[in-house]
Formats: structure tokens, C-alpha cells, sequence
DNA sequence: GTGAAAGCGCTAACAA
DNA sequence: TTGTTAGCGCTTTCAC
């Protein structure tokens, strides 16, 4: 068994509240006795226990992150960063997969709440409704998914999706496909708020596309017999995925159709032919969440919004429409 | 403030230890007073808080989950299914990532160590040394690593190293690159032991590489330059980013140099060429990881060592040697 | 500057 | 079947 606060008080000969207060207020100690109370604690192994501690204090120093789908790699990046901004401020980040289910992402939420001080939400698909109930037994942060009263991080994808269709019609493309992502995806309905509002396109939507190379690969038959010459599709993942589906059908990127992505993932500047795109700023996302998280801890705790600005990446996935 | 079990108590005319039993042990209680309890709980929103009762029964029914690098896309497909096994026993999942500094392992470790029953480590960065001092606070399973004494899981890449060269030998291949992955990598030092081992082969060792596309990259010219013209990647992701940095010389694969990778990630099977690779099972590894860990909790729990296959699957990547 | 005591939310004997 | 009591490891008044 792990040493206790109580083993370390008989070892060095004070009481339980001064080793305590050595560790959680060391000012309040005298140096002398704060350092043989260190010493003896070096010597058995001590260590606060965190939950111990979190069931008086009320504060866990933990957030939770849950995420729909740890394995699209619009994630790690975002996850990455928020974990190393908490450890700056002295918190850790334990990161939960949903797996797409609303489900499990409740549950998941409901099992976390006790043990963290706040979760990130990324992405949720849960209904707002369920969000705003759950959000009583502990605080939020959301991420893309506008949620009115709640602190909530925004990537600006509409404003994305605008400049990616801007650019299609620049490059002489008329009849242009969305591919739509899940139901309930708050991206998906700016993207598609955002096309729709733009004139001289003919826009057709097709979907709702599973978030993954597979939903992209498993859409390209449509997105051929559509008759489009350009597509905007949900994530990079799909658009990597259509662009696979499209090639084995000897439909060519961009000579026949042209492809942008939203994201920005790292294989998407690997693959050729290297993917346009919708660049997100994910980590900048991760780092504010953690920041809106700890802020809305302290007093007068304001729900805020930010929007951060996403930006169009050209590289070789998209061309001049073929006359 | 969420409400706690003397809440409910008070509120259904019950002592506490009758609500305790109504979740701890329902079937010690009786059916009508479980269905008020139950009833009230519900009315006020009650829910166990997991780390109070952890402090007591010294079960927090978490598990820690620790991998060096989350965005490497290896990685997910064990989380998930780590997290899936787990949740069907009652337990709960939390990952952290370590960004490959052992230092970082370290803290997260000790960290998790009084929040979690027991930590599955992930191919740790971190020395044998470290890991048996760490391991006197918490349980481990180590995947991916040797550690004798210690519940292990292995995917004897190995065996799958050895498929790998002599899948390449037999298609007349004579000058072989061993791409090794960072330092203090178990899987490194086992594809090199295999490697060296086979006969009929000039084996030339390129590395430390980061275990990256940018290491893939980064590593082409030195490819080129060994004059050899098959290639075994420490993985996927050094594979593509190989291919690439190939490509950008103007070198083919598989026409002018054959190139095998290691994991089988998704996106290998969908970039051109899709990529030849040694399959590691790293679902199993997640399930049986956990179910190590929880059969570890019981009685007389002995250290074990489960080696999972590999095998090589053949894709686009690799060819005849030119004559 | 340090000690004593109460209590965080819960479980686990032991009684009744 | 239910209540009583003690206590998990720690923090936090309040005295001294």
C-alpha cells in the first residue's frame, strides 16, 4: 500500500494538518519543518492522493475531453495541445471516444462529471436538450456546436466553406456537390447554410456521409452520376476517400472533378494529389477551450463565444474546370 | 451542487446505508424500498460520485491508458477497442499522451496512479528501471515492450519483420533498408534482431527516424543513396512518408524500390500505392490488455505474457526487382 | 507555526 | 431487511 499523508505525519513526528498544509500551502509551514516533512515524504514515496484531496476541496484539477472519434485525425492535434496547455496550468486531460453514439457520450459525460472539474466537448452529437440538462452536474466548454449559454469554441467553417466554393466558381466550376457530413454535425449545417448562400452555383447535396475515408469512398458513385466538376466535401477524410473512389472508377483529381477538404490533417499534404482544403485551426481550439474551462472556474464566470478563423490551403486537388 | 446520498436519504425516509446497498448491492435490499430509493434518486438527479466511493472500497473502476503519440493513427484502433472492452466491465477508459517524452510518462503515471485501478502503457518511451519503481503504485500491462515480471501483451513483430524480408527476397531483392524507429522502441530493436538474422541479404541500417511521415520523409535521400532497392519501414506512417519523399526524387515504388511498412494503418490501404505491410493485431491487443489488467486485480495474479501474431499483407508497394 | 477536530460522499462491518 | 458506526485520505476552520 501507497504511504499516506498519516504515515508521513508519524515519520516525522507532526501532525496529519502540517503535512498538508507542506503541500497544498507550503507558506503557512516553517521552512524547517516543511523540509523534513518533504525529506521524510521523498523517503516514503509520498504523493497527495487527487481524489482524496478533490472530495474536501471540491476541485479535482482533471478535465475531461470527449471526442466522437479518436481516430480522425482532426483530433489529435486538438487533443495534443489542450493537454499540454492544461499540464501548464497544472491540470490533466483524460480524453474520452464516443464513437459517434450519443449514447456513450452521455454516459460517458455522466461518469466523468465526478471526477473532473470540466469537460471539453468536441464535436458532440448529442442534442442541445441533453447538453443543457447534463451541463448541471458539470461545467462545459463546447466545441463547434453552437450552444447558447455555454462557453462555446467556433472554427469559423462557414466562412471556410464560402472561400473553398469561392474558389471552385474562380476556377470556372458551376455545378458543385456537398457532401454532407453526420446528422446533428453543427460543421455540416454551417457548410451547407454557407453554400447554399452563394450565387451562380448549382449545389447538390448528397448525404449524410459517414465522417471517414469510407464515407467518401462509398459516395463516389453518386458524386460521378451527379454530374458535378466540383465537390466540397465534409472533412478531408471523405474527400481522401472520394478521391480513392473516384480513381477506381478513372475519374481524375482535378482534371475531371476537382476536390476540396476541411481540416487540414496531415496525410491530406502527403497524399497526392495533395488535398485543398479548409485549414482548421484545431490547436489554437484545444488551447482556448482549456482557457474558457479554467476562466469560467473562477468567479463571475461569463459564457463567452469565440470564433476562430479557419483559411483555404490551395495545393493540387483542384483545377480549371475542362472546357 | 449535485445532490449526494444523504439527499436521497433524507428524501425517501431511508438511511444512507440503505441507498448505498440500493446501488452497491440492490439484491441486500428490499424491492419496495429499492424502487423508492430508486424513484427519488432518480427525481433529484442522483448519481454515485465514483471518487468518494473509491476512497472507501479502494476501486475507482478506471482504467489509465497511456500511448506516446495519439496522432499516430496505430494508436486508435487499441484505444477504441480498449475502451469498448472495458465499458462492457464496468470500467472506464482514460488516455493520456505523453508526446514521446518519458518524462511527460513519468508524471501522467503518477498522476493517474491514485485515479485509476491500473494503467495499460503503450509502447513506453520510458526506461525498464522506471517502469518497475512506477510500478509499485499502480498495476500495470505493458503492450509492446519486454518487461519481465509484468503482465505483457507482444504482437510479434518479429516473425512479421522476417515475412517482411523474405517476402522481399523472394522477389529477388538482395539489398535491403532497415528504416529504424526512435530509440528505446521494443518493436525497433525485435525488426532488427529479425532482420540481421536472415541470411542472403545486405542488410543496411538507416535510423533512429522519427516514427513519422516527416521521418519517412526526411530519411529518402539516404535511401536513395544506399543504393538498395527494398525497404522496411519501422512503419506505415515512415512508409508513406517515404514513398513520398521518393516520389519527389523522381524514384517509383514499387518500379524502382519496393517498400514495406508495419502496423497496416487505413490510410495505407488507400494512398497509391497502397501499401504492403505487417498486419499488427492491435484491437486484440486492446481487449486483451484490459482484460490482463482486470484478471490482475483478482486473487493470486500472475504475471503473464500473451504474443499475438502478425502477418504480412501484400498490396501495391512492393515488386520484382528490376533486372 | 502547529495541533485538534470536523467533515467531504461513500462503503462496510456489526447490530438490531 | 435496515440502522449505526467507523473510517477511507485529505483539507480546513478554529484554537492554542
Amino acid at each position: 500500500m501507497a504511504a499516506t499523508i498519516r504515515d508521513v505525519a508519524r515519520a516525522s513526528g507532526v501532525h496529519v494538518s502540517t503535512v498538508s498544509r507542506t503541500f497544498s500551502a507550503p507558506h503557512l509551514v516553517n521552512t524547517e519543518t516543511r523540509n523534513r516533512v518533504l525529506a521524510v515524504a521523498e523517503d516514503l514515496g509520498y504523493r497527495p492522493n487527487r481524489a482524496a484531496r478533490a472530495l474536501t476541496t471540491g476541485r479535482t484539477h482533471n478535465i475531461g475531453l470527449i471526442v466522437a472519434d479518436i481516430s480522425n485525425p482532426f483530433f489529435p492535434p486538438l487533443i495534443k495541445a489542450a493537454q499540454a496547455h492544461a499540464r501548464a496550468r497544472d491540470y490533466h486531460v483524460f480524453v474520452a471516444d464516443t464513437d459517434e453514439d450519443p449514447q456513450v457520450e452521455e454516459e460517458l459525460i455522466q461518469t466523468l462529471a465526478k471526477q473532473v472539474d470540466g469537460v471539453l466537448l468536441c464535436s458532440p452529437r448529442l442534442s442541445n436538450r441533453a447538453i443543457e440538462r447534463l451541463h448541471a452536474d458539470v461545467p462545459f466548454v463546447v466545441v463547434n456546436r453552437r450552444m447558447k449559454g455555454l462557453p462555446t469554441i467556433l472554427m469559423d467553417v462557414g466562412e471556410g466553406a464560402r472561400l473553398a466554393i469561392e474558389h471552385l466558381t474562380g476556377l470556372g466550376h458551376r455545378r458543385i456537390a456537398l457532401l454532407s457530413g453526420p446528422v446533428g454535425s453543427w460543421t455540416s449545417g454551417e457548410m451547407r447554410a454557407a453554400a447554399t448562400a452563394t450565387d451562380g452555383v448549382e449545389l447538390v447535396i448528397l448525404g449524410p456521409n459517414a465522417p471517414t475515408e469510407q464515407g467518401g469512398l462509398a459516395v463516389a458513385g453518386e458524386v460521378v452520376a451527379s454530374g458535378v466538376t466540383g465537390v466540397l466535401a465534409y472533412n478531408d477524410l471523405v474527400a481522401i476517400g472520394l478521391i480513392e473512389g473516384l480513381y477506381e472508377r478513372g475519374v481524375r483529381v482535378p482534371d475531371d472533378i476537382s476536390v476540396v477538404g476541411v481540416d487540414d490533417i496531415v496525410s491530406g499534404r502527403l497524399n497526392r494529389p495533395k488535398l485543398t482544403t479548409v485549414a482548421m485551426p484545431t490547436a489554437a481550439a484545444g488551447r482556448m477551450a482549456v482557457d474558457l474551462l479554467l476562466q469560467s472556474f473562477g468567479e463571475g464566470a461569463t459564457p463567452t463565444l469565440a470564433t476562430l478563423d479557419t483559411s483555404l490551403v490551395v495545393r493540387e486537388s483542384t483545377g480549371e474546370v475542362r472546357t
